[in-house]
DNA sequence: AGGCATGTGTCAAAGGTTTGCATAGAACCG
DNA sequence: CGGTTCTATGCAAACCTTTGACACATGCCT
């Protein structure tokens, strides 16, 4: 019925079949060098013939560590995680390395189970968790070896895209065209990122002497763009800097429901660079890096539980340092000078 | 620097606080029922004052299964397989289940070793492999109980979205409009679903004595869809099903391009149901049932290993059958009566 | 009172690996 | 040639849990 399954080979038969002891199998796997090039030789290659592979289980119970990752996030749904996720599996492929997903739901208890449950079967886990309290985040970092992504918590490594430049440019671009009333379209209240982002662009508005709005906050999806399109029009805002593409795509479909056009009507930008090809117009964004932070995150993780560990910092950064990857404007079609008045 | 880490508690420290044996511990926590239940109790009271949780390698290593299982997906940045993910996170949170996650890229080669590393660490793996052949499969499915997405190899569980109904429905609702050439967009090219799907709508077509062409073959990008656009128009072509809502998307935007709209030009037709929101205007397309599938393939595989293996067919269907899940058409705003000649 | 079923708990082996220590032989030096 | 050092390998403990076999106590039946 189903596939029946044999046992895999063993430590003890590579040993038995190459005439040697146990103890020198597992040098010749784990710390070459130690053994002489010919045992070394006779005993892979029965190990080949065998199909041997080390039991993993039995290697993190003696070594204390497993050789698997854990990535949890609120959303795996969500095209920035998708990405970050595949690029970290790219780095981590050559490590040997199982990554292990978690999906909360953006559910604050969800994220401190998973966490707790990967913590046993893992090295370290990445952890994007926009809403947990900081002290629930020091008290994980006390079991596993963490690394935050776009997030920063005093004494705790992270990665995060930093696109604070970026949407000051933006936001002096929109100005340039000639734009005085300009919306921040919010992304979920508790979120780390929403604040970082409104406070800048608040920030560079006071310093420019334009008018912000700070539209009703939003729970990040579709939908809720879709919705805040009746509060832009009321407000009469000419151009809307959302907290990120969904929610400006979001937006885009809303104010088309109501028989406006983008950016004739007014000019809509996004965070993230995500839904560019499928949204029309294309949207004018900036690039979240979430390939990039990825890659970091991973890497620091997988360094600072190396086997080389505390060699130095080999990225350049201390290692309870928090990076942040400098993000870029791409310009697109969804900005232009607003509509003059008399139209 | 670094946070510093506590060894975890183990079976022996909870022993000697609560002054029992070390198996006694255990079996409060592995087989209740033997123990009394003041025994029971105390021993709980002091294990979550010593924040005790079994090790999970070590249990492993005993019993020879893990409580993890893998998912391996060509491409985890395909919303199709995010939406399956997040559904088979849900049923395996109940579980204490770990979900190891691989993005193969779409190379066979990787799919094999990680099926592999996969394979000692799960106690199954979901496999969405649509070009390995499958006589690779049923290797794999000698190291670890497999169940396939999306494809069906004999003697294999597998679990698929069945869009057959659905496709033929369609189709037949485009002649009703008017269609009579009508062009199929294909997607990869080694993929068993592409297959399926090709050969329903030929099927279809023969029987209702319509012209089907078939488009070139397209990797299933948006890019391809784009360009595809030129060939549909250069045929005369008046309606596309494209293989999913990807290609349909980028479809859209290079008919577009070529100042086309749709559905006024071209009525087009996608298959997932992914991109629903994001594209204007509304796809009509066909429901993928993502979540569904997920929900069933991890379900499948956990009573299959579970506890009550044996007890019998627990979803109603044998353990090594194929399961197919109705996909339905939902109909939005891409498709219209052909323009007549004249225009 | 002796025998027995039942309920509760302990002992020790097993699972596959890593690793500190011991050993044995070889090589080297004076 | 005796002694020292070095290299290659083996032995056995340890990691933490599960589990079959067994021991002990209790209470019941005859």
């Amino acid at each position: 019925m189903t596939t029946p399954r044999t046992k895999p080979a063993t430590l003890k038969d590579v040993a038995e079949a190459a005439g040697v002891s146990i103890s020198t199998v597992s040098r010749v796997f784990s710390s070459p060098g130690r053994i002489s090039p010919e045992t070394s030789d006779r005993v892979r290659e029965v190990a080949r013939k065998l199909r041997f592979t080390p039991n993993v289980m039995a290697r993190s119970l003696i070594t204390g560590t497993s050789p698997n990752i854990g990535l949890v996030v609120p959303d795996i749904t969500n095209p920035y995680m998708t990405t970050l996720l595949k690029a970290a599996q790219r780095v981590s492929r050559g490590h040997q390395t199982g990554i292990f997903v978690a999906d909360t739901d953006d559910d604050a208890e969800i994220e401190r189970r998973v966490c707790e449950q990967f913590a046993q079967q893992s090295r370290g886990v990445i952890l994007c968790a926009p809403r947990m309290t900081a002290s629930h985040i020091r008290e994980i970092s006390g079991l596993v070896p963490l690394v935050l992504v776009n997030r920063v918590v005093e004494g705790i490594p992270s990665v995060y895209t930093d696109s604070r430049s970026a949407l000051r440019e933006l936001f002096d671009e929109l100005v340039e065209q000639g734009h005085r009333r300009i919306g921040y379209l919010p992304g979920p209240a508790g979120s780390w990122s929403n604040k970082q982002r409104a406070r800048t662009v608040a920030d560079r508005a006071r310093s420019l002497e334009v008018e912000l709005v700070r539209l009703d906050p939003t729970d990040g999806t579709h939908a809720a763009g879709v919705l805040a399109a009746v509060q832009v029009l009321e407000l009469g805002i000419t151009a809307v800097m959302a907290f990120d593409d969904v929610l400006a795509a979001g937006l885009v479909e809303g104010l088309r429901q109501h028989g406006k056009s983008v950016p004739d009507d007014v000019s809509v930008t996004g965070h993230d660079d995500i839904l560019s090809e499928l949204v029309h117009p294309g949207l004018t964004t900036i690039t979240g890096q979430s390939a990039r932070v990825g890659q970091l995150a991973i890497a620091r993780l997988l360094d600072s539980s190396g086997p080389d560990a505390g060699s130095g910092p080999e990225l350049g950064v201390l290692l309870d340092e928090s990076v942040g990857v400098k993000a870029t404007v791409v310009r697109r079609h969804s900005t232009a000078a607003p509509r003059s008045r008399s139209d």
